[in-house]
Formats: C-alpha cells, sequence, structure tokens
DNA sequence: GTCTATATAGCGATAGAC
DNA sequence: GTCTATCGCTATATAGAC
C-alpha cells in the first residue's frame, strides 16, 4: 500500500501496448487503455499528448525490447554459424516468451508496411531499426552460405527470420512444446535452409 | 459506355477489399469505400446491410479465390513431391500476383487470432478453411519426410506454408526478381526444408 | 494529477424525396 | 437505386473545478 502508486506514465503504456496488440490501433480507446489502469479516459493527457504518441511510445518500447534481447547479446568474436544459431534462438525465444511485445512489434510493422498509419519520422526510424537486424543476418548468412548460392544471402536471411517472427502466430503457451523445444527445432529448420 | 454500370454488389465488394487490406477493417470508413465506386455512404446499405456484412462478404471471396487457385489445381493422381511443389508454387505465385487479396487474407486472418472482431461463425469458418490446406500439406509432408522425422511433419509444413504466406511482404513488383523467379526460389527453400 | 462536463468531429446507419 | 438530411452514438481531446 505504501508506493502502490507507481509511475503512471509506464503502467499507461504497458496497457497501451497491450490493447494495441490484441485489437490494433484504430479498434482501441483511450477509455479502455485508461480503464486498464483505473483512470478515466482525460487523464491519460496529463502523461501523453494524443493517443497517437502512446502508439509511438507503445512501438519505440516493444522495438527496444526486442532488439535489445535479440541483437544486444550477439557476440561479433564468436563464429558466423555460432552467432546466426545465437540470433535464431534468440528471436524465437523472444516470440515465444514476450508473445504481448511480439504481437506489438508485428502490428507496428504492419502499419509501417501500409502508409499514413504513423508519423513519417517513426516510419523511417522503424524501418531503419528492422534493416539492421535483417542487414546483420544477411551478413552472416552471406559468409556461411557463400556470394553466389542460390536463392541468394538475402532471401534466405529474410526466410529465417521470416520463420523466427511468425513463431508466436500458432504457438500456445500451454500446448505440446516449450519454447526451447522450438527454439531447438527452429535452429534445424535454419540449418536446413542455410544448407548445413 | 453501353454498360458501364457493372454490378454495383461486385465494385463495392473489391472496393471494400482494397480499403480494407490497406487500413484494415476498423481503420476504414464506409464513406471512402463509397466513394471508390463514385456514390455516398448510404447508398451502400441498397448492397450490403452492415460493415460488418461488407467484410464477411469481402473476406469470403479472398478466401475463396486464394483457395480456388491454390487447392483447386491439386491433382491427387501425382506424387507427393510433386503436389508439394505445385502447392507452393501456387501459394507463392497467388500472393504475388494479387497482392490486394493476398493482404486481405493476411488481414482477416489476424482478426481471427485476435478476438471478437468477427462474428463467430465466419472464424469457425475461416479457421476450417486454413485448417484444410494446412491439413493437406501436413500430409503430403508426412509422406515425403516420415512420420518420425524431427522436425515433425506438421511443424515443417507449417514453416513451409509461413514462408510462401509472407512472401508479399516484401515483395515489390517493380524489383529485381519475377514472381516465377521468386516461387522458384521458394521451392528450392522448401524443399530444403524437408531436407530432400 | 484526477475528476466532471463539454467541445468538436466523425462514425455507421436510417428516413424520405426523387 | 441514389440522393440529402439527419439521428444517435462514440471517439479524441480540452476546460476548469478540486
Amino acid at each position: 500500500m505504501t508506493q502502490t502508486v507507481e509511475h503512471t506514465r509506464e503502467r499507461l503504456l504497458q496497457a497501451a501496448l497491450r490493447r494495441f496488440s490484441e485489437r490494433g490501433f484504430a479498434a482501441t480507446t483511450v477509455k479502455q487503455i485508461a480503464a486498464d489502469v483505473g483512470l478515466k479516459a482525460p487523464a491519460i493527457y496529463n502523461h501523453y499528448a494524443s493517443k497517437e504518441e502512446l502508439l509511438v511510445a507503445a512501438s519505440t518500447w516493444a522495438l527496444d525490447a526486442f532488439q535489445n534481447y535479440v541483437l544486444g547479446q550477439d557476440d561479433p568474436s564468436q563464429g558466423d554459424v555460432e552467432r546466426l544459431e545465437g540470433l535464431v534462438r534468440r528471436h524465437v525465444l523472444y516470440q515465444l516468451t514476450n508473445l504481448e511485445v511480439a504481437r506489438a512489434n508485428d502490428l507496428v510493422l504492419d502499419e509501417v508496411t501500409m502508409q499514413e498509419s504513423l508519423p513519417p519520422e517513426m516510419s523511417r526510424d522503424i524501418r531503419g531499426r528492422m534493416r539492421v537486424h535483417l542487414d546483420l543476418l544477411t551478413t552472416l548468412t552471406s559468409s556461411v552460405i557463400g556470394s553466389s548460392a542460390y536463392p541468394d544471402a538475402r532471401t534466405t536471411a529474410l526466410a529465417i527470420t521470416t520463420l523466427c517472427d511468425r513463431v508466436n502466430v500458432w504457438y500456445r503457451p500451454g500446448g505440446p512444446s516449450s519454447a526451447d523445444e522450438v527454439a531447438d527445432a527452429y535452429w534445424v529448420l535454419a540449418k536446413r535452409l542455410l544448407a548445413i
């Protein structure tokens, strides 16, 4: 009871993240987000200037969390295959142990793929971040399969990251496989795509 | 000029399909759909009872078109590998030559994955249809890789269909590859996943 | 920093003339 | 079958009291 206060701003961000990831941006109302943290709708505007700013904040937070986890642990002193394995495993594990954040990332990526949904500045930022991830994956893939491989490194890297990215679409927490088991299986699949 | 009339109902459905696929259901207004076919918003209700009915009609149409193309040409008298090749190639080609419809299918599948967006009857219908596709793919995969393979046939089939499904996310019509070239490359990737 | 009350705007959908 | 006008509602966001 002493400091159940907790910073309202952060709790609003988490509530927004969950709502946006469940129903999408347009179908979510600020009233719902406010209610999730025990507030009336107008109180939100003491913390965020607009609903769109909430989307930007939530999306940025989700992308940061993903990249910190997946890319932050990459160790350039390791071999290329080991680095690829780490990227694949962490990508899968992240998707499966942070279903909400992962869904939010799917969502924001979708809104970037489409038009007008997000402020252009943020669209650029997001594209840039995804490029960092894909470029690293492509570089490592190229080292492993060679520069004249068919399909080429970019196509192969895209296939690998797509598989990892979509794992949360069909995975259900209570199901037969643990997240680690799925990560194992997906690294096997990735190795097949790399033909190693 | 003789019969530029064309059945308004169908043109509305196509306009709805495009709008929904571009911006999502909640963010699309009936006014926009009506304007796309040169009508005012209320005229829509002479053809569809509600915005939701337009979504149901558009989604059903899109799913039918996809399944007719991909599954309708499947020939059970062929070998398992040949049938898998056909399914993969047609899936990719369909995604790339019907970008709008493909996006609409992504969308409706997403709304099914989430909750409440669609009438429950339709959610069941869509789940059933996707099961038909995945079940066929899983059966053929199982025949090819065996029932004790690791990862198992369902995981492998899911990976293959996921790759095909997401090809339209990064493909751009004016880019370096034709749809046929992408289909070639993806069948190579699918074979690697099948370890053949 | 939260509340109630309200401004403003846009939505889906209906009524009724043509 | 389409139009204009409008209903009823809900949305985001603001104003001002506490």
